[in-house]
DNA sequence: AGAAAATATGAACATACATTCATATATATC
DNA sequence: GATATATATGAATGTATGTTCATATTTTCT
């Protein structure tokens, strides 16, 4: 049973991380650098069958809000989850059943 | 170690789910429902200091999104957390170092 | 230096969202 | 039935978001 409430400041941040991630293309881009670690933009826009301006756009986004950062390797940049706990969010979610939604 | 992917279908569950309670009014009144199981549309406007219409409209919204349940007593509406699941995203987020952000 | 590949950027646009205000509806009480 | 209380609703409005397109930048290779 929970007994604590979140205090204002926090609730603002985790709201912004769920704001940050609760979008279908964001959401599946963190879900694939849960499993591969890092990615470039090039292989993300290929295995989501996205534009890769679009992909950039959100990579930039997410990396701009603190969830995700980015190196470079020659003409490639390859991104990589840097809030980790937005993996437990995700966890969770997956085991729910949503069928009702 | 995650060894699978969210299928498209359920990213989008999920995403929709995320975005609804990704914004501080609405996840105070969700983090307020874990605590307080129901809550009348009155309670939850005093207790967070906000004004009767907005915590209204976004009762709805979230109650039409099939995170809510409401029941009506007299003249008061009780709002309820339908999708307990939810709470498991809050309780991740609670434990999280987010000084960062 | 010039071409190719990978990524980023910025404008433009439509759409969605958050918020406020005024008002409607429903219920209870006198 | 009139009044008060609790909640919902709808319009209006400014702001944010998602997406596309064209183009710029960076790096590598020849």
């Amino acid at each position: 049973m929970r007994t604590e409430i979140l205090d204002i400041k926090k609730v603002e941040k985790v709201a912004f991380i769920l704001k940050a991630i609760g979008n279908p293309l964001r959401l599946s881009i963190v879900d694939l650098l849960s499993i591969h670690d890092e990615l470039s933009v090039n292989e993300i826009s290929r295995i989501l069958n996205a534009e890769q301006s679009l992909v950039s756009h959100n990579l930039s986004n997410m990396k701009l809000k603190g969830i995700l950062v980015s190196r470079r390797d020659g003409k490639r940049i390859y991104y990589q989850l840097r809030l980790k706990e937005v993996l437990k969010v995700i966890q969770c979610m997956e085991h729910c059943d949503l069928d009702a939604i």
